[in-house]
DNA sequence: AGTTGGCCTGCGGAAATCCGCAGATTACAG
DNA sequence: CTGTAATCTGCGGATTTCCGCAGGCCAACT
């Protein structure tokens, strides 16, 4: 974290650092952006931090979110339209691109836009300029693109859903943003620089288990899934944080949740049998308890609640070696 | 659905539509609304439904995300600053409560909101006037405030993290958006809506079996998730959506996943042994085959691959009653 | 060097589990 | 109503599972 520069972007992952020295390096540039990444990865943070390091940071930022929008209120909002264009177009109104003007603009869920407004925007990049529903005369518009996908868009193309002669100049510099999972090193940091930010500066310590825990977690609703939870905790958590003060679904990460994830493939995948099934679920759980107690079988079956001599019968049933380096 | 409206709010679940009936009173009078629930619930899309049955359907409507934000660019963002406020201010800045002015602005994730900016907003909504970072004249704004927020904001007010004064200004109209796993009833019309809407018209149908399994998922992500479950379905299956074509979470949702969140208060929260786990997996199981072969033990045996007698030995370890009032 | 505690190993007996079988019952088609 | 097929029921034998026990090994302590 650089001092003075104001920065949300928490990272010492090589991915985020990488991405961050590229986005420093074009940013002055006015290129158009497109980035891509699953919800929740902070697609809108990263536009932010481009903002900010160009040449139109004291202009406006306007931010869409594309999904969810008919085509037609779609148009309206982005382009504005002429008093009359239709029904209830009481007054003219100006479209997002019109109010950034002069600074950027921000597209969110580019996958998600309609074709007619895809030729629209593709006109916008092509020639400066727009059309308001309705309306006779172009109106010039300087706008900075950035745009987010969940999706590779070259699998809408593929399939006539997304023009190509958009994309290439959407993509004139692609970003893949990582999920959470794939960068597990940030979340002891990203949880203790959110639980700082909700603590009022306080920061709140997490015991090795309960970090354990969270970074084991596979985070499907990515930095925003983390975040929700760090407030959370901020909120309700006393003194420090530890496994018991986590939600039931991170908590048991390394549990049964991992074992049943396992044995998924066992019992629908391959049509397994019951008997095939409980051994499955049992084999794994042998070996966790196992790997949890260092290989001694002793404790391991006192772990299982299980007496030594059941424990070893139950490896010998299951062909269980005694390694770690199962 | 209206005819001729405009509308993004798939739903005939009643909570939904009384929320609708709702908007369609308080949107013309300009009172600030409250939006509550869980991230992707679509409080976004409400707000913009609120903006268009509002009076200032034809003026701006500013949307902004707080979270992630540190105060001083989030202060800048939406008040604005003049040149040479601070260092890096080389010229005055419009705030987006000026941009939105005449209009609407929605503010997602007000319960992230640092409290001096808490006090900035208190200001704006009790003069109608802001001051610009480094100003010395405030600037008059007529803008209707919509938030948004994923938690109760009480709350944050009983751990003195938001203001009770600013709250009860925000809350003129509160609305509680509830998570989809509490309407599963709109899961099929939202699923084949979104299936429409991304197979350009056409609609793909879904097997009974998928729509079961999609109804029965407890959507973490709300409609965001379904919405983006339905993109890629729509993207990938051929002429018609089965189970197989369904995310592996989704597709087990009636199966081991059900059955492990009922054993992981056995494993963990109440401390059982590895026998009582296994007894727990057992029976469910069991309970499972006989629902799912109405009741028929010769079926459910051969669904389990095991003998009759095995079968019924087990039904008679573990009590389990021959009846479907279970 | 001797003692103590914990772990590992193999073994055997009691209990539990698995399943085939025969007869009774039920549901369905003609 | 009759015949057939499927299901249900109780039982007993073979197999598997559970676990206490005794002896050996190892590390730590006195």
């Amino acid at each position: 974290m650089n001092a003075g520069k104001p920065l949300t972007i928490v990272s010492q992952n090589e991915k985020i650092l990488s991405l961050m020295q590229r986005i420093e390096k074009i940013a002055p540039s006015d290129s158009s952006v497109l980035l891509v990444g699953e919800t929740g990865v902070g697609k809108e943070v990263f536009a932010d931090y481009i903002h900010r390091y160009s040449q139109r940071r004291d202009k406006p930022f306007v931010k869409v979110g594309l999904a969810a929008m008919p085509a037609d209120l779609l148009e309206s909002e982005l382009f504005g339209h002429e008093k009359g264009a239709f029904t209830s177009a009481h007054a003219e109104k100006k479209g997002l691109f019109e109010i950034a003007d002069g600074g950027s603009i921000f597209l969110d869920d580019i996958d998600d836009v309609p074709m007619p407004i895809q030729s629209k925007l593709l006109r916008v990049l092509e020639s400066g300029e727009l059309m308001r529903v309705g309306a006779t005369r172009p109106i010039r518009v300087d706008v900075r693109l950035i745009t987010a996908s969940k999706i590779d868009l070259k699998l809408l193309i593929e399939r006539d859903k997304f023009r190509s002669d958009l994309f290439y100049r959407l993509n004139v510099v692609p970003m893949h943003i990582p999920p959470l999972r794939e960068r597990s090193d940030d979340v002891p940091r990203l949880m203790n620089y959110f639980l700082e930010n909700y603590g009022n500066g306080k920061p709140l310590p997490v015991t090795p288990r309960a970090m354990s825990a969270l970074q084991r977690y596979s985070w499907p609703g990515n930095v925003r899934e983390l975040r929700n939870v760090a407030q959370r905790l901020a909120l309700f958590a006393e003194k420090e944080i530890d496994v018991k003060d986590l939600p039931a679904e991170i908590a048991h990460s390394g549990g049964l949740d991992v074992l049943l994830k396992k044995c998924q493939t066992c019992f629908y995948e391959d049509a397994m049998s019951f008997s095939q099934v409980m051994a499955c679920l049992e084999a794994n759980l042998l070996k966790q308890a196992l790997a949890a107690n260092q290989f001694n079988q002793s404790q391991a079956a006192r772990h299982l609640k299980m007496s030594l001599s059941t424990f070893r019968d139950k490896l010998k049933k299951h062909s269980i070696l005694l390694s770690d380096s199962l």
